[in-house]
DNA sequence: TTGCAACCGGTACCCGGGTACAGGCTTACC
DNA sequence: GGTAAGCCTGTACCCGGGTACCGGTTGCAA
């Protein structure tokens, strides 16, 4: 046996077979060698290379970001290897930080809701008293992107 | 005077005016009185309708659960208002609370990362020792929508 | 009355992360 | 050597939430 066909390393990672040519075209799969019939045959280790893409995935960062991660970690080899995987690391806890802040806000704000029984809508985030949750983030704030 | 035109409202509100016209599609603006030209004539309280999808899709509501919630709001008027937005809001705080219980978890995946100082994310990945980030989330778990 | 900005409807495109389908080849097993 | 499953490439489509472009009117002021 010489490798693995797409559908079991798909198996085996939990993810669709055409999501490994996905990956592949955008960069987070190397191309695999093939059989004299043009299959692919992929290494054993891919499957932990596709688990660490969910992983990453789940963590916040994006395919882009993975691809880039893993380019790095490639070409820069075990000398000097760290820099890059950390620092992202930390720039993504912050992120996730914000955006547990924010969420927090949130919630506050729907609590605030539920508390003061408010009824209509439109009238609640029209009126300057309520606390109303559709009103309250009216001015500004438009800052987030609640991914 | 007799009503706003679309880049007033638009203006007013914060959002584009080809977002006037696309929400009027999707139900969240009904369609609004015309000029005999054509041309949208839009009264005051659309600028307060706005804000308030604004809030909610801060608060997590989509395009589809605030015109829903719109609808509701109309159609079953000021007697037994309430109902339907009260028990949306709880729901949507349950949500937003799942949210940040996942976003903790990942921070705190990120974090022991950044301590445990790892280097090569397809080594970590693989590795059953390391309290890795990329790896700690690999069996099971693929339940959240980090949005 | 002329000129230009704003508007109209319709359609196409963007993002990110895939999934589905069509039509043809390869591989594996009996 | 037959036949079915699995794979190949290429292309199109899905979701949500808009944005952009097109060619053709309208509105309004000088």
């Amino acid at each position: 046996m010489s490798g693995l066909r797409s559908s079991q390393v798909a198996a085996a990672a939990g993810v669709n077979p055409q999501t490994l040519r996905y990956y592949e075209r955008r960069g987070l799969l190397a191309a695999p060698r093939r059989t004299l019939g043009g299959h692919r045959l992929y290494p054993a280790e891919t499957v932990a290379v596709l688990r660490m893409i969910k992983g990453a995935q789940r963590l916040g960062f994006t395919l882009d970001e993975v691809a880039d991660l893993l380019d790095t970690a490639r070409h820069q080899g075990r000398r000097r290897a760290d820099a890059g995987l950390r620092t992202r690391t930390r720039a993504k806890l912050a992120d996730v930080e914000a955006r547990i802040a924010d969420l927090r806000e949130i919630a506050g704000t729907l609590r605030a809701a539920l508390d003061a029984g408010c009824d209509d809508l439109v009238t609640c985030a029209d009126s300057p008293g309520c606390p109303i949750p559709f009103a309250g983030l009216r001015e500004g704030t438009p800052h987030v992107d609640p991914r």
